[in-house]
DNA sequence: CGTTCAGTTTCATTATGTGAAACTTGGTTT
DNA sequence: AAACCAAGTTTCACATAATGAAACTGAACG
C-alpha cells in the first residue's frame, strides 16, 4: 500500500483512467489507454467498461474509442453551482469586464494548479466550457501568484514543492527563493501583476478574494497585451478589481464560506 | 433516484455517492449524506473520504461540509471539449438565437433524460454552467421527443422504460401507447413541437441533430410563450433551426462521430 | 488458410471493501 | 460537574470484489 494518490483504493484507480482519457483531449481507443495505462489489459477493461457503464466514459460503437461521458457534464453542474466561486462572482465579474473592457479571469487553486473557473473577454461575448475548467501553473501567472501570496506557510510549501518551475519566458521566475521574496512583495501590496512571466506581451494585474479571516478563496485578474497597455496604466483598474474582489468575498462569506472563529 | 450504483463494482457506489452530494445542490453534512445513503456508517465514511482525498469532493473543515470538487469541473472541461457537441455548435447555436431573438436551447441524451449541454438567451447575454448540465425529462420536452422519435427502437425501449410519465400539465402524455404515436407523428414530420407538455404556457419547437447514417446526435431547440407566439408562429423558424441542425450534423460529422458504414 | 493484432472472457488467487460495534469529541441537559 | 447525547472516526474479522495471466474470439491482411 503506496501512498501515492495511485496505489490506494479502486476508486482512486477509476479516476486515474478518467483523467488518462480526459487528457487525450480526443476519443481514444482502447489499445491507445492501454499502452499508457500501469494496469494489465484485463484490469484496464473493466474499469473501463464500469466507467461507461455509469456514464463517465462514452463509448462509441462505431469507432470504437471512449471519450469523458455526459454523466461529467451533469456532475460539473452540480459543482459549479456548489462548490466554485463561479455562480456568486458572476455578476461582479460582468460588471468589471463590461468596465474595464479587458479579458477578465477568475480562478481558483487546485492543488497546486490555478484552475479558472470563469473568464470574459470584453469582445467576443461568450466563452463557456472552453474557459472554465482550463488549468495553468500558479508560479507564473497573476491569478496564481496572488493566491499563493496569501495561503497559510503549510499550504504554501506544499504548493511551491509542486510548481515546475519551467521558464516560459524571460521573466518566469525560476527558483523557490525569487518566487518567495516576490510573494512576499505581493502579500505587502495586496496584489500581484503577471510580467510576462508565463506568455510573452501578456500582462495583467491579479487581486485575491479572501474571507475576512484571510482564508484564500479565489483570484481575480484584468489582462492586457503591452501593445496596448503598461503594468502601470493597468494600476488604474485597481479599484475597481479591488471592489470587486471584496464585494465577491462578502457575498462568498454570508453565503457559503463563513469562517470558524471570527 | 436512479438506478445506479446498485450492488455491482465499488467505483459505481463511490459515484452514487457522488450524484448523492450533486443532488443537495449545496453542502452537506456527513450526516445528511448518511440518512439518505443505503450505506453503514462507516462504509459511507469511506467513501466521503477517498472522494476527497481524490478532489471530488471538497470538504470544508470549518463548516464540516461536502460539496463537489473542482476535480470535476477540469474533467469536465474535457468531457465538454471533446464528447459534446456544444463546442461544435456553439456558432450555430449563436446564429440562431441572434436571428430569432428566442431562447434556444442544446441537448444530447444521457440515458433516459434529456441533458442540456447549451443554451442561449436572447436577453441575458451569457448562460454558463447554471444552464449547461441541467437535466429534464425526454417524453415531454420537445429536444427529448425530437430525439426519442430518431432512435433505434432497442434505445427506444429501454428509454421509455425508464420515463416517470409524470403528468406536468394537461398536455402532458402520460402513456406509452400516447407517447409512441407522437413520436411517429414526430418522425414522420422530422421535427417535434412542446404543446405546453412540460410547462404550461411554454411552447418549442424542436429539431433533432442526426448524423447521415441516421443515429441521433441531439436535438436544438427554440423555445416561446403561448402569450407571444402559437405553435403555427414557431414554425416560421423552421428553415433556420433545420439549417442549423444540418450544419451541425454535418460539422459533427467530419470532425467528431463518423458513421461505421456509410 | 495461417498470422497478427485489437478486443473480450475466464478463473483461481488475494487484495479490498465491508459494516457492526466500539470509541472519541464536543456540545447540551440535569 | 457528572451524565447524556449526537456527530464523527477508528477498528477488525469476514466476505466480496478486484486482480491479471492466460486463453479465446474475430476481424483484417496476405
Amino acid at each position: 500500500m503506496t501512498e501515492r494518490g495511485q496505489g490506494d483504493g479502486t476508486v482512486a484507480k477509476a479516476l486515474a483512467v478518467m483523467d488518462e482519457v480526459a487528457g487525450f483531449g480526443r476519443p481514444v481507443r482502447f489499445s491507445e489507454l492501454l499502452d499508457r495505462s500501469p494496469y494489465p489489459k484485463a484490469t484496464l477493461y473493466r474499469f473501463v467498461q464500469v466507467l461507461t457503464k455509469q456514464g463517465m466514459l462514452h463509448f462509441d460503437p462505431d469507432r470504437q474509442t471512449y471519450a469523458p461521458g455526459l454523466r461529467l457534464v451533469r456532475l460539473a453542474h452540480a459543482a459549479w453551482q456548489t462548490s466554485a466561486l463561479a455562480p456568486i462572482a458572476r455578476r461582479h465579474v460582468d460588471a468589471l469586464s463590461d468596465a474595464v473592457g479587458e479579458t477578465v479571469h477568475l480562478a481558483q487553486l487546485d492543488g497546486a494548479q490555478v484552475l479558472y473557473v470563469d473568464k470574459r473577454n470584453a469582445r467576443q461575448p461568450i466563452e463557456m466550457f472552453s474557459a472554465a475548467g482550463k488549468v495553468g501553473p500558479a508560479y507564473c501567472t497573476g491569478v496564481g501568484k496572488a493566491m499563493l501570496a496569501f495561503l497559510p506557510e503549510a499550504d504554501l510549501a506544499r504548493a511551491i514543492a509542486q510548481q515546475s518551475f519551467h521558464r516560459f519566458t524571460d521573466h518566469t521566475y525560476t527558483t523557490e527563493a525569487a518566487l518567495r521574496s516576490e510573494l512576499a512583495a505581493i502579500h505587502a501590496r495586496g496584489f500581484a501583476y503577471d510580467r510576462e512571466e508565463h506568455e510573452p506581451g501578456i500582462i495583467c494585474i491579479a487581486h485575491p478574494i479572501l474571507t475576512r479571516g484571510g482564508r484564500v478563496l479565489g483570484a481575480m485578474s484584468v489582462t492586457s497585451t503591452t501593445a496596448r497597455e503598461t503594468l502601470e496604466g493597468l494600476d488604474r483598474h485597481l479599484p475597481r478589481i479591488r471592489a470587486a474582489a471584496e464585494a465577491i468575498a462578502a457575498e462568498a462569506q454570508d453565503w457559503r464560506f463563513p469562517d470558524a472563529a471570527e
